[in-house]
DNA sequence: GTCTATAAAGCGATAGAC
DNA sequence: GTCTATCGCTTTATAGAC
């Protein structure tokens, strides 16, 4: 039987999917080592620091494909196409509504005093990203910031919401409403 | 030196704010001692069944709360006075972002699968109310549902991204928004 | 109804063999 | 780099005195 993981880097979307479906204190180390196939030993090889630093590790790399795959691309490309990207990759990432954002979940946990700096940089990031497109496609930078904070509320919401109903479609209805923001013919509500 | 607690229904309010600062993982049974000033004989005198009746109560309680304050309101009530109540009460109860919603993080938590009932039941219903009073006002079936959605998801959301952001001003900002989305002569996205 | 003592299991983390 | 054994602590829950 081939080995699953090899690499400190192989790990860690494993470790990301634990820490989504248990939570932080939820995600025992018993737990981590059943998902990884990895003994204590092997963990605490890649891992010196424990639970916390395989908790900060799965941000940054979370941080880095948003970076990567979203962020990036709203200040770079061209703004109507990047925004259209933006929801196709949310919806994807999200598995609609299936998967929960790691980072909005520790932001409601205990946890989010010990990873404060980590939480933060990511939404502060997205909302200077999606802020810089909205004011690409016209809105003044007032206009364009409000409807940052509600797309990515917005969205956050959509996956609490699509969980607790146990309802997609809710997520997609959501994200579809949402995109409705980004276009400035689209009137706004006040 | 009186006593903090001396009936169940006392315990409760003392609870909610134990697992909402924790999470249901979180708050361990010493830490709920410490809070309620309740040893452990009481506890489990008032709640034979351990956390999770505690955790039941609670949620008992808070829907119980939207109900008489929220639901029942946005249903029987004027509808443009409900929903102004609405976000007034919302902005109250979620202290401008500081509190969270227990339903919600539940949502996110891998507890959602042990409450899933209650916690799918307060969000139908707040959207059930919530639509209602939206049909109050003049949309049709089919818009007020989703504004409904939004409107929930939004407040979800806004809840997340204040903590996030550690910035309270967010949340405020979000609900004036949503509010938007409540009066008829405001247009829509999309 | 409230307390302390305690059981039994699980926790994160470490040590040391290989 | 991976494993097993183990430490010391915390967990939920129970028992029994008062």
């Amino acid at each position: 039987m081939a080995r699953l993981v090899a690499e400190r880097s192989d790990v860690i979307p494993v470790l990301a999917e634990v820490f989504r479906r248990y939570g932080y204190d939820g995600a025992s180390v018993a737990r981590i080592t059943e998902h990884t196939k990895l003994g204590k030993g092997s963990l605490y090889h890649f891992f010196p620091g424990g639970k916390e630093e395989m908790a900060t590790a799965v941000l940054a790399d979370v941080h880095g494909w948003f970076e990567a795959n979203i962020f990036v691309p709203l200040e770079e490309q061209e703004p109507e196409i990047a925004l259209v990207s933006m929801f196709a990759a949310v919806e994807d990432y999200f598995d609609s509504g299936r998967r929960i954002c790691l980072v909005g979940a520790f932001a409601l946990e205990e946890t989010r005093d010990r990873f404060a700096s980590e939480v933060k940089t990511y939404f502060a990031r997205w909302m200077e990203a999606l802020r810089v497109a909205l004011e690409g496609i016209g809105f003044d930078a007032e206009e364009a910031e409000r409807r940052a904070n509600a797309i990515i509320a917005g969205i956050q919401g959509a996956i609490i919401l699509a969980r607790a109903l146990d309802d997609t479609e809710s997520f997609s209805v959501s994200l579809g409403q949402l995109k409705g923001m980004t276009v400035r013919d689209g009137a706004t509500p006040r």
